[in-house]
DNA sequence: TATTGTTATACTCTATAACTATA
DNA sequence: TATAGTTATAGAGTATAACAATA
């Protein structure tokens, strides 16, 4: 009985939350950054090279769960951008490490400043209870997704 | 001092939020239900049709808050498979009436017993604390996702 | 041979603009 | 004219498969 409302109750969630993450998804991807052309993707690959220091294209790929060619082409992007830069591995000539060049990490910096204007207005407006329970929630949801 | 602080924290949040939700809804979308071939978006508005009965296309595609061509897209899929029926508006023939069949009924209800499998597994294996976290976030997420 | 990354290709979801039918 | 929906078209983001270079 226990078990069968928990599951229940995990069901409602799951797809409560799934309708919930999609549609914020869809509109957080519409709200562009006004002073580059990055998209959500690209900033994001951005963030972690900034974090993380010089990283090889298969270790960005599997960091933001994507496929290496998706990788190739956000980074293709990030390096046209001057953003990053490319070179071969020093050890192993197959790889390529991509580190973040100074415009890139003044962009970070910048985005940083005056981040996700959109969704920071918007957590602005909660109560402080409901930006409590958001910011629990964010380190679970980043562990489901990681899993 | 406070307020600086306070937009520091939302900036952290929001950015942190961003990458979760990023994430998991592209884990989610890769994750397909085994016994249609109904895309995400696409099982969500036979949720709602379920949900609120019989809508209109323009209805329908403020709900989902996509723009009308996508909702067309959408039932269109719907349609093929048998999920749901068209009909012309009875006062105004402009409208599209969209209501959801016996098939489409039976597939929200055995995906909903069986639903989200990936996340309902990963849910499962959250403590208690930690759904309720989700629970409570997920409301919140959607209402911003809303505004 | 196995592995790293790239190229080629295709698919899904979304959007805007132009169009049709009705009001 | 204005509105509801559709068609046409395009763009972003992702994937798989095939390939190149290196190990």
């Amino acid at each position: 009985m226990t078990t069968q409302q928990h599951t229940r109750t995990d069901a409602g969630l799951a797809s409560e939350l799934r309708i919930s993450v999609m549609r914020l998804r869809r509109r957080l991807a519409n709200e562009r950054h006004p002073d580059n052309d990055l998209s959500l993707g690209a900033m994001a690959v951005l963030a972690v090279l900034n974090r993380r220091g010089e990283m090889t294209l298969g270790a960005l790929a599997e960091a933001e769960s994507v496929q290496p060619p998706s990788m190739t082409r956000t980074v293709n992007c990030l390096e046209e951008g001057g953003y990053v830069v490319r070179r071969p591995g020093e050890t192993d000539r197959r790889q390529v490490l991509i580190a973040i060049t100074d415009l890139g990490r003044a962009t970070v910096a910048a985005d940083r400043e005056r981040r996700d204007a959109w969704l920071a207005k918007r957590l602005g407006a909660l109560s402080a209870d409901e930006r409590a329970v958001l910011r629990a929630a964010a380190p679970i949801l980043e562990r489901i997704a990681n899993e």
